[in-house]
DNA sequence: GTTCTTCAGTACCGAACGGTACAGAAACCC
DNA sequence: GGGTTTCTGTACCGTTCGGTACTGAAGAAC
């Protein structure tokens, strides 16, 4: 069936696309609801017919950033190896959150970390979101381990906590502000943990 | 000379430290006046007269905190070797983000990430908060280098990023709730990149 | 062309925000 | 005890918050 009635005005996944960027800039509570139909540059009554809500917007737009913003890690899994999986990830990782054409550091990180006031459930949303994303890489690893490109008593899990751990810690020094190498620079030592890594895993 | 004047009713060092827990839990634009002054048990006019407004609140808060629930930084600074550093500070950082009667997660990270609206500098202030820390520990890890006890061509300052972007990830992750252990686990895998690891850093 | 549905825009809602004026009370100095 | 100084508490300031009626206009179906 057709759509009745008078056809929407702008592109929704395009106002999406600067919804995202001014949550990724601004967080959850920074972000006015002016602040975000600026940017999108429909009315705020649009918005509301189009989203529902300021957190469904948020809920919406932290979809899309995972889809688009962060189609890297899902290509990084489809590295040869374990090794080569973490390596692609933490320095495409890198390169994602010091892009000098989006805001510095990672929406899933800064959009909201406190669960106070009245944004409990978005810092609850944003932590199940990054969670998914280290299970994903989780049970590659697990895969890695089974395929023997990982030695057989590594733990996947807590090995795919610590990658996920040192790119939200790059997150952290991004959002404040540090350079690219530096953080590339940060990951070429992270990487010297991970077994496979040239002749420094002898233990494990 | 001594006070004139009504002294003040309240212990102003015991007003701040509650202050901290609010701002710990809730952000700095979450935590409003009246959580604040809720919390601290003392009157809105009260606080204005004490500490200025709330930013400054803020910054003292932050310095408590540096002093107080960081300790163990400082501690971890006198241990007699680079890698003992290291060490000792990861994990006590871990059981200080993972406190039962605390907070999870760290003050100076959740406090506030993103730049947008009111708070851009907040952001820059625990930016700048953190970067101390990270430094003092640069400077550690230096002597550490000139004392012989790690190798010659080591960059403290890159490793000294090194650790405090493993410190932040697993802030990120204490504040989405994390077992404590998990986060142990994780500093285990962290050291390994340390050079002094044992027999793990063969390379470098 | 008529009707009906959905859009866009203005103007507004109550609530909460950070911050302050003002009045009263309490403790010091003399 | 008088005078001064500083604290405490209430009540309020203007602004901004997220969210919503309500008015027109625009387009599709018939």
């Amino acid at each position: 069936m057709a759509e009745r009635g008078r056809p929407r005005g702008f592109d929704a996944d395009a106002a999406l696309d600067r919804a995202v960027e001014v949550f990724w800039r601004q967080g959850y509570e920074g972000a006015s609801l002016s602040d975000l139909t600026d940017a999108m540059g429909i009315n705020r009554t649009s918005m509301y017919a189009a989203y529902g809500n300021k957190e469904e917007l948020f809920r919406r737009a932290v979809n899309r950033y995972a889809e688009a913003d962060m189609a890297y890690a899902r290509e990084a899994l489809t590295r040869p190896t374990g090794y080569a999986v973490i390596a692609a990830f933490l320095h495409a990782n890198v390169d994602a959150i010091t892009r000098a054409d989006r805001p510095a550091g990672c929406l899933s990180v800064q959009g909201g970390l406190a669960d106070g006031g009245d944004n409990g459930r978005v810092a609850e949303f944003l932590a199940a979101s990054r969670l998914t994303g280290e299970q994903a890489l989780a049970d590659r690893l697990s895969r890695a381990v089974a395929e023997g490109d990982l030695p057989a008593d590594t733990d996947p899990v807590a090995l795919a906590r610590y990658v996920m751990v040192v790119s939200e810690g790059n997150a952290v020094h991004a959002a404040a502000g540090a350079e690219r190498a530096a953080l590339h620079a940060t990951v070429d030592i992270a990487l010297r943990a991970v077994p496979g890594h040239a002749a420094a895993d002898a233990d494990a």
